[in-house]
DNA sequence: GTCTATAGAGCGATAGAC
DNA sequence: GTCTATCGCTCTATAGAC
């Protein structure tokens, strides 16, 4: 399963919008326009413009403003665990699985799912308590992929940290990458990337 | 100097302004209200009421709400790099300055001046253009104590990463502790989270 | 230096025609 | 399913009394 195929999976699944569809069209413009302006500062005549409709028509597709918020998020974070559990499934090391990971967040958090994984992290404020109780659900599957492979590296003796600990500061480490890393810079590579991130790594496997 | 003496010297330059005034206490406030809620969703009457005054009053101490902004992260970017200097100029080793840059940046985040750090991180995309090119001109001074202890590492053969990624990483994993840790909890204390950074750093000194 | 009162603008969301 | 029109509300900022 490569990543189309992947992608194309969950949208038969309802899982995720087709992107060429009304809706998947509306939370790709969503996504980047919370992520490039912030969800408070977008309005719904933002949006609407944004898919070539009028602000008042928004609200056949969508109850309110949050519930978009709420799509963008729960969508990404369907394929993106559907992402992370295929690249740690091509690994056969803990230490392999491990570069998969930080490899895989690093391709959300900068390639095509960029906007909406931003958005996920930095806007999960902006979300009622309810939907953020029920996101969390969601998230904690994809957490637990990560944990699984810390905690084995711990066990194996290859990591000296905690493994929760490690796994957040890991998590911010990548997703502030979004503040600063320019793939199409022709500097530093995706790969680049992650092999200076394993070399910071209290690592000996 | 201990950080009061430290934190008495900015005062007196009228680099910080007294916590105790007027101007000092509506910056605290400000901090804690932008940091829990957002600068969007915080209103001049948020800001108002938390210093026990009408809206109306507060546009005789600042012209705008983004001055409020702007104040609240400038004052914070000449305490912390007080802080950070003192910090870094008590270690006699690089590794030790490191030890002491990571601790004190964990500090700032975590300790009292935490939630100004936190908007000084999360909330710089509210900050107009021309205040942001301010205020980054005072963080490139912070900014450069890290470096300078980071390229030495590099020269020195004990840091094999690139300093400036490193740097960026690190600012990432710091500040993302403020979302998950609290040193109250009688779990994890700070010197302990220390330990766990170093404990995750490839770093032979 | 703080108050009351409000201007002026923009916001999310609704109603009903087509 | 999209349109136009607009309601009702909240926001930042101002004006002028005290």
């Amino acid at each position: 399963m490569n990543q189309s195929d992947i992608l194309n999976a969950l949208i038969a699944d309802n899982l995720v919008s087709d992107p060429g569809g009304a809706r998947g069209r509306l939370l790709n413009e969503a996504a980047r326009l919370f992520r490039d302006k912030g969800y408070e500062r977008t309005t719904v005549r933002d949006l609407a413009a944004a898919v070539g409709i009028q602000s008042g028509s928004l609200f056949h597709h969508f109850r309110t403003k949050e519930e978009i918020l709420k799509a963008v998020m729960v969508e990404t974070i369907h394929l993106n665990t559907a992402l992370l559990r295929a690249a740690v499934d091509k690994a056969d090391t803990d230490t392999g699985r491990l570069r998969a990971l930080i490899r895989a967040e690093l391709e959300s958090i900068n390639g095509q799912t960029g906007e909406a994984m931003a958005v996920l992290v930095y806007e999960w404020r902006s979300l009622s308590e309810p939907s953020q109780a029920e996101v969390l659900k969601l998230r904690a599957i994809y957490e637990q992929i990560w944990l699984d492979v810390l905690a084995s590296l711990k066990v194996g003796g290859q990591l000296t940290a905690d493994p929760f600990v490690v796994r957040r500061m890991l998590t911010g480490a990548l997703s502030w990458t979004i503040t600063w890393y320019r793939p199409e810079g022709g500097g530093l590579s995706l790969d680049g990337l992650t092999d200076q991130v394993m070399a910071m790594m209290a690592f000996s496997g």
